[in-house]
DNA sequence: GCTTGCCCTGACGTGAGCGTCAAGGTCTAC
DNA sequence: GTAGACCTTGACGCTCACGTCAGGGCAAGC
């Protein structure tokens, strides 16, 4: 089943565009029509959809690598090889570090937010003026 | 104490080129020697260190505007601002939008991971070519 | 006068993942 | 033969917060 950009990408839902930069990044490849169109196939279909499920849950494309090749060295799912388990795991590890950082500062806005609002509360003079004066 | 650009940097441990992005950004603005030197005074330094604090948190530029203008109309902190509260508030939406998204993604890699090693540990076949084959 | 060190403006580069022209070739149907 | 739908490459645009030149002016010490 020989595809053109067009269908792939519709197949996939994606755009052309997003097809010609993956093939550019190396990631997917296409044979040529002898009028010079890619044609693809149902693999490419497959490692596109492995690109889209992994982009999908945070990964960049550099870090879909290991699964598009995975699958393109014949095994069954992107996640065969031990390559790609390393990269879960260093996903794993980002995701981690991203989601201390965020709830650290979950902390430190929340509570910045309780005493603005404490302050605001308690009436709280905003502006240094001396006291003196706003009493006249 | 007037200082000049270089001067106003090194307090807020800062590049000039970063002082140059934040006025044309519109959130400090300068006084000119006559030789066309920026001259700052403390009231510069302050704005300049609370938006270093508010990056420090996740803020955008942009997002200090509030903080910055507060302070600028003369109040003592610059979330002392219904704007700037607002502005907390909208901050905090969006870190707990952000963990709420990275929390599905965790679980996700985290599930695709431990299927992918019980694959592996169960030893199934990662191609599918033919079983008689194999066990020739 | 010359170096040194500060300052100025303007403008391009960075990274990610494409979107969006521009200018053209190809194939099919009418 | 021509309209329309597809395809090609190339190149600039976008966001963000600056980094990094390039090319030049200003001020002080020797």
């Amino acid at each position: 089943m020989v595809m053109r950009i067009g269908d792939l990408a519709s197949e996939a839902g994606i755009t052309t565009r997003a097809l010609r930069f993956y093939e550019s990044q190396g990631l997917i490849t296409a044979q040529r029509a002898p009028n010079g169109y890619r044609e693809y196939d149902e693999a490419d279909l497959r490692l596109v959809r492995e690109i889209q499920a992994l982009q999908s849950i945070g990964f960049s494309l550099d870090d879909t690598r290991p699964f598009v090749d995975c699958l393109r060295a014949g095994h069954d799912t992107g996640d065969s090889c031990a390559e790609s388990i390393d990269a879960y795991e260093r996903k794993l590890a980002d995701i981690d570090a991203c989601l201390g950082v965020l709830s650290a500062r979950r902390a430190q806005v929340a509570d910045k937010l309780e005493r603005a609002r404490a302050r605001l509360a308690a009436g709280c003079p905003t502006t240094t003026t001396s006291t003196t004066e706003q009493e006249h």
